[in-house]
Parts: C-alpha cells; sequence; structure tokens
DNA sequence: ATCATTGCAAACTGTTTGCATCAAG
DNA sequence: CTTGATGCAAACAGTTTGCAATGAT
C-alpha cells in the first residue's frame, strides 16, 4: 500500500492537472486505508468526523471531478447507490446484498472467455459495440450472514 | 410472446396475491411489447402519455410493490439509474454507456464456471457467500455509435 | 361492508447552483 | 495578480408520506 502523505497525494493531484486543495487531499486521504468503496453519503460522514471545515457541495463537485481526472472509479451497486473506489486497475467486486458492503474480488481464471468475444451471432446485440464487461459477486458479507 | 390482454395480467397479479388495480393493470402492460427495460421516470412518462388517470407516488409504490412479488425484476445500471425488467429468468445484460439503454444479452458458453466456484481461496472474499453472480456488458447502442 | 389502494398535496432527502470570499500558482 | 476553488444558502428534483375518497372482494 502506498504512503498517503499529504505530500504524494499533492504530487498525484499536480500529476492530473487538479489543484492540491483542501477537499481534494481530504477526499482521497480517506480512500487511502481499510475504507475502501465509499458512497457519496459515506465520504460526507467521514469528512464530518474529521471535523473538516468543508461544504457538501464541495464534496459532491470534487468527488465527480476525481472520476472525471481518473483518480477515482464509479461504481453502481444492485441497489443503484455509487461508490467511488481508488483501485485504478481493471476488477470486479463482491457486494452484500443486506448492507451494501462492496469488496474487490479476483476471478479464479479471469473473465477472460467472456471479455474477448461474449455473444452468440445471432444476437440483436451484434448492432452493439463492447467496450468492456463488468461482473458483480452478489452475496452476504461476513457480518450480515452472521 | 404471451398476450398481455388485461385479463390475463389480471390473473398474473391475482396469482401473485396482488389486486388487479388500474395502476398495477398498467405497468405490466407497459411491459408489455418493445419498451423493457423502463426506468421509473420512462414508467411516469410513459403512463402520462397514455392519459392514464394515476399519480406518481401510486406508480412508485407499485413498482416497488411488483419487484417484492417478484414480478418484475430491479437492475442498476453502471449510472446507478435503476431499470426494471419483465423478463423473470437469470440473464445478463448489455448497456449503453451513452444513453444508458440496456438490453438482454446471452452470453457464448454461457459464465457458469464464473457462477460455479469464482474465487481464489486466499482471497479476504472466502468470508463471504456468494448467492449470484451478474454480468454486464457496457458499450454503444446501435443509434449511439452512429 | 371491509379494507386495500388511490390521487393529491405537503413534507422530505440528497444534489446542484449562485455568488461573494478565499487560496493556489 | 489571476483564476480556480470554497462555503454557505437558496433552489431544485425525485421520492415518500398523510389522509380523505375510491374501488376491489
Amino acid at each position: 500500500m502506498k504512503k498517503d502523505t499529504e505530500e504524494s497525494l499533492a504530487a498525484l493531484l499536480r500529476a492530473h492537472d487538479l489543484r492540491p486543495t483542501r477537499a481534494r487531499l481530504l477526499i482521497l486521504s480517506l480512500f487511502g486505508q481499510e475504507r475502501n468503496h465509499l458512497t457519496n453519503e459515506e465520504i460526507v460522514r467521514a469528512a464530518r468526523a474529521r471535523r473538516a471545515r468543508v461544504g457538501t457541495a464541495t464534496l459532491h463537485q470534487n468527488v465527480a471531478h476525481l472520476v472525471e481526472a481518473g483518480l477515482l472509479i464509479r461504481s453502481a451497486g444492485p441497489d443503484g447507490v455509487l461508490r467511488y473506489d481508488s483501485t485504478l486497475e481493471h476488477h470486479h467486486h463482491i457486494v452484500c446484498e443486506k448492507c451494501g458492503r462492496m469488496q474487490d474480488a479476483q476471478v479464479r481464471g479471469g473473465c477472460d472467455h467472456i471479455e474477448a468475444d461474449p455473444f452468440h451471432s445471432d444476437e440483436k446485440t451484434a448492432e452493439w459495440t463492447v467496450r468492456s464487461v463488468v461482473v458483480k459477486f452478489i452475496g452476504l458479507c461476513p457480518s450480515c450472514r452472521e
């Protein structure tokens, strides 16, 4: 895991043509540690918990900016709740159907055969251009399966 | 495709312990034809277009009831917008990353090897119970790739 | 007759916008 | 200095709730 010093985060932002401001440093630092796959709401709460002087509008704006800049990835749970992820490599997720918690998942053997040439040729889908494939595992997280 | 007469839809509702009311018959009939994978908003608009005497609150409530009763399936696009689907069998989707349009997709060779035993055993995911797997193909629909 | 369902309007929630102030380069 | 970013408050959009009237059994 990378050292999330304020310096390194600032450099990261500058490398993506974003000024290293209070709000952006805060958001990125929230993803540094254990708390990955945060929702908008969780980001706002975490900021409040740190007594950070940041408005919710600013947080929302900057999460959007960071996604645009490619520093965060956006992923919707089955319930439509959007979560953000600082792991940028292509990967898949496992999602708790009870609490919505999301975690990275590696698929045994990969999804290559699906990603390479997915469809039956006689499908109406022949008219589409496929750009990527997302796999989500739905289940129960350790806490919710009690 | 099944004949979506009012009679058959009413019978379907009764079979699921739901009274066949104006709002419910309307919603189900919207899914009868070509217009599958509707959003909440599209359902409301379609109802307005038919000059149906139904409030938006009632539509929302009943979409939720129909999902609970198992007559509709809910599926979130990558942008978090929820769409509803009257195809009840387990299947996958292809989604347009530009306009959000969603269509059923059949995967060549299936996803069986993934669904059967998905994870590397040394994962933190070992603590999870997997109940289902959802595959989404993201791309461009015929109209948006122009 | 009974009780679920409805339409309508009001309440609510989360997000976005407008703008004067502030901070980074 | 110049321009972008911020906080705050007000505006907004979509959803949900409360309740009297309506409709299904």
